[in-house]
Formats: C-alpha cells, structure tokens, sequence
RNA sequence: GCCCCCGUAGCUCAGUGGACAGAGCGGCCGCCUUCUAAGCGGCGGGUCGCAGGUUCGAACCCUGCCGGGGGCGCCA
C-alpha cells in the first residue's frame, strides 16, 4: 500500500511535470500542516519566475487534477510552499485502508532479492562482549525490516571458528583435559579458557611450540586435532546459541556459518585471482591491488590473500565467503554488519571481488558499520578492572534493574503476580537495552547508561513499551481484543486525535527509510513520536468515555490501530511489548 | 603523511537543501475522587567546532583549518 505522501505525490506529479518535466513535488510532512510541498520553490528557480505565484499556479492545478479529493485546503505559505490540510474524509479513509492492510501501510520491496545479513560473528572459545552485541541487535533488526518489506533474507552468524589462534587453544585443551575443558566452555567461562591459553603461549616457549605445530595439524585435517577443534568449537556455538536465545534474536545454530566453511574454497579464491591476472606476488605475499587505496607511503596498498608462510588471511576467506553467497545461494544483496574500523578492509574487499566478477552488476555488497560502545564515563565500556563485559552478565543486570524499576511502580494500580513480572522484566530489561542500541545513528559511538536506557520518559524502549501496554489496558477495560477494534475512524475533531491519525499514517515511510538507511534509529524516532502522541491523546480524549458512541468507536478505532503499529514496530526492533506493566 | 567517522542546548541525542534548529534528561512552576501520574502541560536554555564558498534559501553541499576517535602489508 503507497504510503500518504506517495498518493499525494502521486497526484502532484502531473501537474509538475507539465510545467517543466521531471520536477519533483517534494512533498513531505510537517509541524504546520498535514503535509507540505517545497517543490515550487525549486521550480521557479529554474522556470525564472517569482515562487509563489508559481506555487498559486500549481495550487490550482492540482486542486482541479484531484487533490480536492483528499484535501480540505491548500495554502501558499512563506516564500511559496504549500501547507495542506488533508479532508477528515480521506484521513479516515487512509486509516481504514491501513488497518485493514497487512503491511498497516508499509510498501513492499520494489525489487526482492536474496539478502545475505552477516551479523553477531562471535569468536569460538572466546567470551561475547558488547562490540558482538551491537552486531547481534542491528544485524538481527536489519534482517527484519528486509524480511518484512519482502526480501528473502538468509541469516550468517560468521563465527571465527578458524585460524592460527586455535593451535593454542587446542593445546591448551589438551592440557587441562578435555572434560574440564568443555566444563568451562560450557558454562561459559570462555574468557578464563582463552586468557590461560593466550598466557602459555606468550610465557612459556614450548607451548608455543607445540600450537604452531597444531595449527600445521589442524590445516592438514589431521583427524584427532579435528576431533579436538570440533569439540571447541560445538561448546562455543551451544554457548553462543544459550546467549542468543535468551537475547530473544532471530538467530539459530542453522544460521552458524562459521570461517571454516569456507575454509574449502580458499584455493579456489587465490586460483581464480591469478587466472584473471590480478594477484601480484609483493615479498613474498600474494596480493591483489585495488585502486583507491594507499598506503603511508602514498604507494598501492594490497589486499593480502595468502602470506608469505603460505597461509590464508581473512581477506581469502570473506572474498570466497562472498562469493559463495552470490553464486551459490543466489544473494542480490549481502549486508556486512561489522564495526566502522573494519570499513577499509571491507571496501578492499568488496572492490576485489567485483574486479573479479564475483559481484556482478546489479548484486551489491554494503557494509553497515558502527560505532564503539562506550560506558557512563566516555571510554570503552568494560569492567571497572578493565575487562571484558560479558554479555551474560549484562542482560542479567538489565534484568534485574528493570525488575528494580517496575517494582517500584508508584502504589494504588494493580499489582502484576511474580511470575507476570520476571516475564515483564525480562522484556523491559532486554528491550531498554536492545532500544539503546537501535534509537541513535548507528555509525557514531553510543554511551551504554542504565539510568537513562530504562528511564520511562524520552525516546526509549519502556515509554514505547508502556505506551503500548495503556492501549492493551483500554482494550482489556472495554472487554474486548485489540486485534478486532474496529477500523471505522470518524471526524478526528480533536487536535490530539488528528495529531495521532497524522503520526499513525506515517509508519510506511518510516519503515522505507529505515530500510533504505540501514538505519534502525529512524523507525525508534517514529515510534517515539508516535507513542508521544498516544500519550497526548489519552491525557486529552476519553475513549471508554467518550461523550458518544460514535467518538467512542473512533477513538478505540485508532487506539487499536496504534496498539499494532507499536507492537509492530517494536517487533522489527527485535522487541518485545507486553500488555501490562 | 594519506584515508574514514564524529563535532548541534549544562548532559545524552534527533534533524543532512527549505519557513522561527527539535526531543529527553537535569533546573524552576503547575497537574492524580477521572481508561496505568511508569504520565501530561508550562518556563528558562544554542555564534549548529571555526573561516570562506555555492544557492532565492546551508546545521545539511564544496574548500581550508581546529578538536576527538579510528584505519593505513603478511592477527582476525
């Protein structure tokens, strides 16, 4: 379904067009009107006349070509934009339309394709921290929007799961013994197991000795130093997926694709490079230089696929596992949630392959990076001894704290029972977090903050949360489901109602630009408005207690609709929305 | 030295070509016999890092500079 500005773009088109072709009407939304129009201002620059005269002109036009239809007035304004003032006739029937559409107004995927999202990508035998965490929440946000705008979406949790690291991590398994070994794996003590594998390596040479040689076994598939990594590795994944789950991500094991898969192509990958003529041997590394990028020096900076040792870099195995994505499973699009330090080594990436024809025209590759978290302080966010978070004990105390909050609840309301509660803390806790993450751009660090993420006021996932549950709470009142309010929308005589109506209709668009951005913060800044205007509109019309049955219908009408869109909305944040708390 | 990201109210952040730059928090003042006051309204608060340029119009685009962070050959 096209959204609000679409129809009414729709109908301006024509009139721009015939004034000078190709002219966009510019319609967007705005604090003084329904919707505005700035493309008149642009018009008469290039038609070398005075704008608002042209802007009359167009006023004109377009009322008579059908935008009488759906408006009640258009005015010239200022400098020569139009404010118009849609007809309570349309609204109501652009909110009809809307609640009886599946998508509640969004517009589907001109184009589907085949989206491979590459998200979460955790380290076997090593702890999450809140970098992974970061990936885990946008990636897994990322996969649904895509998937709920259509696109069929492939989830790749890229785990590093091989590589030189695992000779020591492998001895160090054989040291204390496997059963302990996967005793602490299991319990997730994963940061304990890496530290006192890294610690022998660094201190004690003959360990060291003996890793490398591992590493030479463990890349000659030698079975028991295989039998031994796949008992690393499958701890780490029921780990990863235990930590996931309780995350509440779309994630699976299915989903684990780890740097080993495609550890079988990685031949092929420096194969083919040569055979096209694009792999330079510079000190005894092979390379491919891409132009466009330099080194301190100002000379070609290569991108490194196999070292001098004869070992593969990280680069042989994202350009195969690229490749394997586009040609094997057929991806248009392959989305790269990974940190913005990353960005040069993925643009390198991306520009081999499509020298290589590994990215043909019309597949793309984007890399959605992201900042650091940073604590209350401003600094990396970790412990207050310097470590690592790790993510276990962060969702736990986010549990708790949101717990503390909803429990202090201001007296004389109902009392949710202690098992409706952990569940509401639970997702209250999770979601602030989540929430946190999501509502800011995502390229710029993000200060991590507990006071704030789980405050009940401002943009943040509880106000959207609550917002949602007062609807719930209408609805439990009068007795009936939210799914079934009725769709009849009447007058919307009161500023709050057409404030609300206005915000309501504006999901589609929201939805569009946060997918085409890749940019989660832009549906959260709708739904705080939304949610913003909810909360206006319960302060200032009764619903149960409408003066009429007809206002009443109305105004549970649009309750009802924007129960669902915040449900909805929070649910392509990866979010979850009570109906009490 | 080159490249990338960031710089907006006391704090945390929206806004990336349109009208007087917005929100939340914090401060001050109001509002609970009324569908959840976990809320709402009001007041105060900004040379949009600096300087040029493009434009009818710039926080937004271009150039230079300042400040913070990151990257720049065999770790991933």
């Amino acid at each position: 379904m096209p959204g609000l500005t679409a129809i009414v773009n729709a109908l301006l088109v024509p009139v721009f067009d015939r004034l000078q072709p190709g002219a966009s009407p510019g319609v967007r939304t705005s604090e003084r009107a329904d919707l505005q129009v700035d493309g008149a201002l642009a018009l008469a620059r290039s038609l070398h006349r005075a704008p608002r005269e042209v802007a009359e002109e167009i006023a004109r036009q377009a009322w008579a070509d059908g935008l009488e239809q759906v408006c009640l007035s258009v005015e010239v304004a200022g400098p020569g934009f139009l404010n118009l003032t849609l007809s309570d006739q349309f609204v109501a029937h652009a909110l009809g339309a809307m609640a009886t559409d599946d998508m509640l107004g969004a517009e589907r995927a001109a184009r589907p394709v085949k989206v491979v999202v590459d998200y979460a990508s955790p380290n076997a035998a090593k702890q999450m921290h809140v970098g992974h965490l970061r990936s885990t929440i946008i990636g897994d946000c990322l996969v649904r929007l895509l998937g709920f705008v259509g696109h069929q979406v492939v989830r790749e949790n890229h785990i590093g799961d091989w590589g030189t690291p695992f000779g020591m991590l492998i001895e160090h398994l054989v040291d204390i013994g496997e059963d302990k070994a996967a005793h602490e794996l299991a319990v997730g003590d994963l940061e304990l197991f890496y530290q006192q594998a890294r610690s022998a390596y660094d201190s004690d040479p003959a360990f060291a000795d003996r890793a490398r040689a591992r590493v030479v076994l463990l890349q000659s598939k030698d079975p028991e130093t295989l039998r031994l990594w796949r008992l690393l590795v499958d701890q780490s994944v029921a780990y990863f997926d235990r930590e996931l789950r309780r995350l509440g991500t779309c994630l699976t094991r299915d989903d684990v694709v780890g740097e080993s898969s495609y550890e079988p192509l990685l031949p092929k990958v420096v194969e083919d490079l040569e055979a096209l003529g694009l792999l330079v041997e510079s000190e005894g590394a092979r390379c491919v230089f891409p132009p466009g990028y330099s080194k301190r020096d100002g000379q070609p900076l290569p991108l490194i696929v196999q070292k001098s040792d004869g070992g593969y870099t990280y680069a042989a195995t994202d350009l195969a596992a690229l490749r394997d994505r586009v040609e094997r499973l057929g991806a248009g699009l392959v989305v790269y949630v990974v940190g913005l330090p990353q960005a040069q080594h993925l643009g390198m990436v991306f520009a081999v392959a499509r020298m290589a024809g590994w990215l043909p025209e019309g597949t793309e590759a984007v890399h959605v990076g992201f900042g650091n978290v940073l604590g209350p302080d401003g600094k990396m966010f970790q412990t207050r001894q310097g470590g690592t978070i790790k993510l276990a004990d962060l969702i736990d105390e986010a549990v708790e704290r949101a717990a503390a909050v909803i429990a202090g609840r201001s007296p004389g309301q109902e009392r949710l029972g202690a098992d409706e509660l952990g569940e509401v803390a639970r997702a209250v806790g999770i979601g602030a977090v989540k929430y946190a993450d999501l509502s800011t751009d995502r390229s710029r660090d993000y200060r991590f903050d507990w006071g704030r993420m789980l405050a009940f006021d401002g943009n943040t996932g509880p106000y959207i949360q609550y917002a949602h549950a007062r609807v719930c709470s209408i609805f439990q009142r009068a007795g009936q489901e939210m799914a079934g309010a009725p769709v009849a929308f009447g007058p919307l005589s009161e500023p709050e109602e057409r404030l609300l109506a206005r915000r309501l209709l504006g999901f589609g668009d929201a939805v569009a630009a946060a997918v085409d951005a890749y940019a989660p913060h832009k549906l959260c800044g709708y739904l705080f408005g939304l949610a913003s205007a909810f909360t206006d509109f319960y302060e200032h019309c009764p619903v149960l207690r409408a003066p009429d049955e007809a206002t009443r219908a109305s105004r549970l009408a649009l309750s009802g609709l924007c129960g669902r869109v915040l449900a909805k909305g929070l649910d392509l944040l990866g979010i979850e929305a009570p109906r009490r708390m």
